[in-house]
Order: structure tokens, then sequence, then C-alpha cells
DNA sequence: TGCCTATGAATGAAGG
DNA sequence: CCTTCATTCATAGGCA
């Protein structure tokens, strides 16, 4: 959503210094334990625990947390699958069937709307096999009857639904509303 | 693990052209009603039918369908929850700092910091009601009760833990050991 | 000096 | 709900 804003999420009005390091990089010794542990004992799915467990003793190295571990792996996971596919279609051979510009590439075929497991959209067929989604529940807070979008009145921000393109028109802007009322979350509004 | 299939499964062999974006991005007004539904409202678990009038709604600023609704709900509260189970465990606060002023990352904790996902820290075998979960047992290889770290033995690289240098030795590597043994990887860092 | 690449970070999506 | 994958953004650092 905010990719835009990666870094600068809490940035939010106050211009934190771009001196401030945010991102994360591996000492070499913490590199080291690292691809230690992906290559050469072939540890490549760590759990939550041993993630932790992993993060604890790289301390010694240099600052690092949690999520910088669980990343570095993700990443390094990722990156790996990437270059094999790269190779696939090596011109080995001779017989190029890459089977490229074909015609219409602007055809948005995806009007078929390929709406997988969830069943949510056409039954709600939780519970009876045991589909999809949570348990609607009990145990949860207010809202029981929906009032999540009035037809005719507010909307959850509390503004009247007008006839005035609001966001700026994306897709349709038929109807819209004008909500300039909230900025309570960061929103990180683009350009 | 077919989920590498993820975009693909409709491509089959048709190389989709990356004009047509398959992936679903927020537009700005579907996101603040997105937020303003979970943080004002605290609406963290809309059942189908609900999750289908958002998505009604949402339709007037942009392309959105269901499932849309349905992962954006899903992914917030995990992000969330995982968020918070960060901080179980910050950095060392008091005295014994592992900054050892180097790149400048005297940064201290980023409490700010909108940390991540992160997942770990929940179950992971041990079933608390007796069921075991299945989870680990043909995906990969070995590994189960991992001995990654011996607390008193070597590392994974066979070196013995000094703990003297926390750090100290940054890229100098105050401890030695035999990690001549493993070299296998592209040592490309570093420099 | 400016592009290019590697990679950290973030999140949508899917499977189980 | 949890785990993982794919994709994308952003930036640091290397090179041409």
């Amino acid at each position: 959503m905010e990719q835009q804003t990666q870094q600068q999420i809490e940035d939010g009005g106050n211009n934190q210094a771009a001196g401030t390091n945010n991102r994360w990089a591996p000492t070499p010794p913490q590199l080291r334990i690292l691809k230690g542990l992906y290559y050469d004992k072939g540890f490549k799915y760590p759990t939550p625990e041993q993630i932790q467990e992993i993060c604890l003793h790289l301390k010694q190295y240099g600052q690092i947390e949690d999520k910088n571990v669980f990343f570095w792996f993700q990443n390094l996971k990722a990156s790996e699958r990437q270059k094999l596919k790269e190779f696939r279609n090596v011109p080995v051979g001779g017989s190029l069937d890459l089977n490229f510009g074909s015609t219409g590439s602007t055809s948005n075929d995806r009007s078929t709307d390929r709406s997988i497991d969830l069943n949510f959209g056409s039954r709600v067929g939780y519970g009876a096999d045991g589909s999809i989604m949570e348990q609607r529940g009990e145990y949860h807070q207010e809202i029981e009857t929906l009032p999540l979008f009035p037809m005719h009145g507010e909307d959850i921000l509390g503004n009247m639904k007008t006839t005035s393109e609001g966001g700026g028109g994306y897709g349709g802007g038929s109807h819209i509303s004008l909500e300039l009322s909230l900025n309570s979350y960061r929103d990180a509004d683009m350009a």
C-alpha cells in the first residue's frame, strides 16, 4: 500500500534527517553466519523460534532485529528462486519458442474474474465446507448489523455522500463523497 | 508448495505482458476507508457479507474485488499482531550497547519504527492443547530440534563462543577461527 | 557523476 | 490464523 513511503512512513510529517540510517545492513560476521546457515546447513526455513535464536546470537556482532533475520531469509530465498527462473529460457538448442509478441497485448482478459478459493463472492460457504474465513462472531466488539456504509447517510468517516468526485477520479468516479474530514491515519497520500 | 504459481496460474504459457497489472493496489480513498474501518471503528473481523458490502462501496474508488478486501484485513491483522509481538525483545537498552559507533548507527530502539510482519513467536509444534501440530515433517530435510547455536559449544561454523567481542571487532574479526572451511558462498560484500 | 545492481523492506496473495 | 511466495519499492554502493 504505502510502498512509496517505505522508510519514510514513520516520518509522518516530521522530517527525520536523512542521516539516520534506517536500513539494517548485516555486519560481516552476521552475514557470514547467516550464509553459513543457509548454504552450508541448508537452513532455509527457520521457524519463528529459530529466527529469534539466530537473531539473539547475531546481536553480538551488531544491532539486529528479528525482522532483519526474517527478511534476510525471505529475500535470499526469493532471489535464488528468481535467478533460477531467469535461466530457464536459455537459448540452448536454438529453437526459441518464446511466444512473445502475441497480438493484442492490451487485451484485458481478467473480465472473467478468476475468483479463487474465496467463495464469499458468490455464496458464503464458511462453516459448511469449512472453506473460508473466520468465525463471525461473538467475541469481537461492536458492529452487528453492519451499518458500515449507510446508503444514504455518511460513510464510516461521517462524510455525506454527495456527487462530487472525492478521490481524484480513479476508475469510475461517478458517485463520490467529500471525505475530506479525516486525517487521523497517517495516510501517506501520494502526489 | 504450489505457491510459485500465484499469479501465473492463469497465465499458463502465455506470457502476460507486464503491462497488465495483476496485483491489486488500493487507491488512496480505498485505503483511507479501509483504515477507517480498521482503526477508527475497530472493525477487524468482517464477515463475508460485510466484505461484500465494503467491496461494493470501494468500487467507486477503483477496481477492487472481494478477495482484495478479505486479504487486506487478513494481512493487516497479521501485521499488527506480529508488530506487537516484536516488542518483546527490544535490543539491549541500558549500558551494554552494541553500537560501536561505526556507521553512525547510534539509532537506538526505534520504537516508532513501524515494525512489520514477523509471524514467528507463536505456535510451531508444541500443541498446548495436546494436539501436536503436524507441521514440519516431510517438507524439507531434517533439522528439528535446532542445535543451531549450541550454548556452550561451537556455532555453525565451528567457532568457539567467546562472548567477549561483543561486536567490538567489527570487520576485524577479533575472534579468529577456522572458518576457512566454508567459502563456497560468494562473499561479495564487505570491502 | 550518473546509471545499474544488489538487497532490505513492505505487502498482496495463496495454501494449508 | 499461520506460513510462505511473488512483486514491488527504495536505496546504498559499485561501475562505467
